[in-house]
DNA sequence: TATCCCGATGTAACCGGTTACAGCAAGAGC
DNA sequence: GCTCTTGCTGTAACCGGTTACATCGGGATA
């Protein structure tokens, strides 16, 4: 047997569908005797509003989309944790949609149209076109470290590069020369800034800069660990372009039995809640995404209360040094 | 300029809604010509189908409803990333909606009713009366480690207790005799069948149990560490009923000065991906609750088909040894 | 008592799609 | 040339709600 709808209740209420609308509804031009009677038959036949139909006549679905990458590692989980926060304070839905590192993945964004009030966007990989040609146009979106569009979106950028910079500069506080950098993939956004970030200092230092391309997932960090491992002039600091492919690498040297950061000093970026927790503790850049997430649903609500923003947001990551790097002062004591 | 509709298209191609309906729809009697027409006029025009008035009319979303307790820690994250993989393998969308421990929470799912095709739940800590109460009848459900309830709905059940049990069994096999258990909340079933397992096993040999109760999180296994640091006839063992709670005593062990396993082992439960990036490396019981929420929606995804399943599955965690319970086998070598 | 006003209720249009059914034109068969 | 079929297209009902507007009845007022 199939749902009550609204015209069930009416019928067995013996009111118009109208009434039971504004009786359910809290409207207050309903005899308080008549609004009882129709709750009451309504929990009677178990009767639950179709949302669906709902959004469509008020053309407001208290919904919005939310389009990550993947959901593979802490990254995006971590964002999508600040903006699951955010929304259901809000009495907002989520509805997601990622695209598995695919690019074809932009098409789902059409099927947001008409479920969504409003779109959340992160994704440092895209080709700007193809998002912009699945865009439902005219539909309020917050870009998180998206490509420059030519729309004029609120967004977030990650100031990667100076990030970078300060870390390589940390690095070389500590003492450290022969410094690598395991990059992200070629075309993200993120991975291409950090890597300029990551030269200029080198240069600035007369350092010369070498570059190992990594996936941003802890394999790329296992084996770009054992391929430094057995070098001749070893590095003596690795700087990868994200936390899941340092810890990748830190495993892999302390397994090789090469001591962090004694023999090589390991920095990440992102400080997704792992990093604290390895041994030794990860230096790593502090992005803090589930606070940007939660943020962007903020934007997102004041947009659709009316508001008006196409700023765009600068987030500034901090370093945050941890053991890894740091020779002197431990976290962990040897056991 | 709100967005263009079916009715725009029609109006500027000069065809009825219908042909346009059925152009797009890619059905087979729409003439050559003018299918291209009405395409190319829809391109014009930037037009995107209204999937919400698209699911009203055909009564179909394809999409399922998600709702998880939580979204902090990995073990929920790990469950969504299952359920997104197959979710999107599958071309249907999420909408999700947690409910932060709050059982008032429940109520969100009335809002699922008529955006969604059907529902996973994972509730472990939920009043069934209360679920019962919110769920829409006829809304094909999937419960995944939920109260016992009336309602005879497909499901995954974890063999908790006899996972604690084999714990135990190991910690003991591995010589401790003074095992502390640190507990979920209560009232939470997890939680419940694992002090179940855990008292059967201590019980059956002759040693006596000592539960504590945390909270499932990281600041739990600190707190319980601190407590037991202290303490003249320190336990030997602590076996904590999930992972996060395991890794912050882990940590705080560590930090105290005492050596784990030597001094006191630690296991866990759920095998969270960090639960082997942790040193030493955790041993805990592997749940597999990626691949559960992954077969969850494959489940949902044949009810959907006409499939019938009122199955109740078990779910047999595995134990994984690893360093922090087992003093021989250190998986890092001191540094 | 007649008039006005106001609050409660019903009728019907609308949100944006899909599709059963009707209509219509062209080609086939006689 | 006339009917029958076939294939394309349009009309209108429907999905399940909301709400502008019309209607209706009763109390207040003159």
């Amino acid at each position: 047997m199939a749902h009550a709808t609204i015209r069930d209740v009416a019928r067995a209420a013996k009111v118009s569908i109208a009434t039971v609308s504004r009786a359910l509804n809290g409207h207050s031009n309903v005899r308080a005797n008549v609004r009882e009677h129709v709750q009451a038959v309504a929990t009677a036949l178990g009767y639950v509003p179709h949302t669906g139909a709902r959004s469509l006549s008020l053309a407001k679905t208290n919904a919005i989309g939310v389009m990550l990458p993947d959901l593979h590692g802490e990254f995006y989980s971590e964002a999508l944790r600040g903006i699951d926060g955010e929304a259901s304070a809000r009495g907002l839905q989520l509805l997601l949609s990622n695209m598995h590192g695919d690019q074809r993945g932009a098409e789902s964004l059409r099927f947001m149209r008409g479920r969504v009030d409003a779109l959340i966007i992160m994704a440092p990989d895209i080709d700007p076109e193809r998002l912009l040609a699945h865009l439902p146009a005219s539909l309020p979106t917050v870009l998180i470290s998206c490509p420059d569009m030519a729309a004029d979106h609120p967004q977030f950028r990650i100031d990667n590069t100076a990030a970078a910079d300060a870390m390589v500069e940390h690095l070389i506080a500590a003492g450290r020369r022969r410094i690598v950098h395991l990059s992200g993939p070629r075309g993200n956004r993120d991975a291409e800034e950090r890597i300029a970030g990551y030269c200029a200092a080198m240069t600035r230092h007369g350092l010369s800069p070498r570059i190992l391309t990594g996936n941003f997932d802890e394999e790329s960090g296992t084996a770009t660990a054992h391929a430094l491992i057995g070098e001749a002039e070893r590095a003596d600091a690795l700087f990868a372009a994200n936390d899941m492919m340092a810890i990748g690498a830190l495993v892999a040297f302390h397994r090789a039995g090469l001591a962090v950061p004694e023999d090589i000093a390991v920095a990440g970026f992102d400080d997704i809640p792992l990093a604290r927790l390895v041994t030794p503790a990860l230096t790593t850049m502090r992005v803090g995404i589930a606070e940007i997430g939660a943020e962007a649903v903020s934007r997102v609500a004041a947009i659709l209360d009316g508001g008006d923003d196409t700023e765009i947001r600068w987030v500034v990551p901090q370093l945050v040094p941890r053991a890894s790097t740091l020779a002197d002062t431990r976290e962990f004591p040897p056991a």
